[in-house]
DNA sequence: TGACTCCAGATTGTTAACAATTAACATTAA
DNA sequence: TTAATGTTAATTGTTAACAATCTGGAGTCA
């Protein structure tokens, strides 16, 4: 049935638990990740620790020099996420295109199910669950398209921009908003042309 | 001076005779890559190896399942590269822009050298060479820029077309006409407008 | 025959010890 | 004092052994 994974390594728990740390700001920027530190406090031994330093790395969240370990990176003026949101919207859209004709029901509720969570972190204001679901949603569009280079792509840019995607939403005023935002694309999905659909992310990305 | 690396760690020098190998064919594409084989081939141990396949898996050259090891993707029929040329260019243009105005005689030091190099390869009509020397000019347009961000994003996209760079190379009956499509770039950087500059860029990627 | 269970070998995941490199500090000489 | 040079502790790079998991086939039973 094609489970995306449903035991993860120890390396991959990590990534996650550590890229939580460093955006939620528990971990501070230029601070200086030590393996040993690391696998003491997730007891594990290195192994894991330099395969989860190792992907942060090309996330750009962390930036490591031979012999010299890793350091949190310090979040660049991120002048840059005007250009990765136009390139990630491109992708979005070419993505949705290779798959359009071919929607089933069981797409829609893969995308639901996302939206259904994301509602509920918008009703408790949890902003780094919404973001996280949010990320997941935009996600699911591109992984529908069953094509692990446009997968790669896209992560390689939103990982670069999550700290973007966290603090655009901490303007919302009503966090419901950003549920509300994504509806459009799920029924233009439903119920419109392509064209229409292109526009609906177009104007949800902006 | 910040030299870039003067000794490689194990898992990096691996990473290119890997690649290198899958590129050119040596290792087929879906044969299994099993880290003791590896391990022995090198004469490291598995560490080194693990951190290769782990580059080689994002760079989208192999891919990996839990448990299951490692193996050499299959080339999608490449239709992405449609989307990656035009995102690609984009880059590139960024890129450019942010130093534009602030070129030194190094830079073009620095391009000339890689053009100088790329000269002999086509001379002696070695392709995985003149291919290297190619991502490795249009690469360091992007360097310039000291943008951690933009390079790794620039990378992702490009290790996904390194076959696309290789079999188009191979059209070419005048090996040296790969070379002399780079001399407008450094001609344009030297003397021309920005805007000029962006359209050698385009006309260059096409 | 066909589906199922179980076992053994192969392979990857993880660990802990060892080697090489770096960074900080003390020492010395100009 | 200041710069250069050892020296040592801390840290990363690498290795090899151990644990967990998967794969494929022999055997069993309906």
């Amino acid at each position: 049935m094609n489970e995306p994974q449903l035991v993860r390594g120890l390396g991959e728990q990590i990534v996650e638990r550590l890229r939580e740390d460093i955006l939620s700001g528990r971990i501070a920027e230029g601070e200086r990740l030590r393996e040993v530190d690391l696998a003491k406090r997730f007891s594990v031994s290195r192994g894991p620790i330099r395969e989860a330093i190792q992907q942060l790395a090309w996330e750009g969240v962390v930036e490591t020099d031979r012999n010299k370990g890793a350091l949190v990176s310090t979040s660049a003026p991120n002048e840059i996420t005007e250009l990765i949101i136009p390139l990630r919207c491109t992708i979005e859209k070419y993505a949705i295109r290779l798959y359009f004709d071919q929607l089933t029901e069981d797409d829609f509720l893969v995308w639901e199910t996302i939206l259904k969570k994301m509602k509920q972190a918008c009703e408790v204001n949890d902003f780094a669950l919404i973001s996280e679901h949010d990320i997941a949603f935009h996600r699911s569009l591109v992984t529908r398209a069953h094509s692990p280079d446009l997968l790669a792509i896209w992560s390689a840019m939103v990982s670069r921009i999550r700290r973007h995607f966290r603090e655009s939403h901490l303007k919302y005023q009503q966090p419901i908003q950003i549920y509300e935002e994504h509806l459009p694309i799920i029924e233009a999905l439903r119920e419109g042309s392509l064209t229409e659909v292109l526009q609906t992310i177009d104007d949800h990305i902006e």
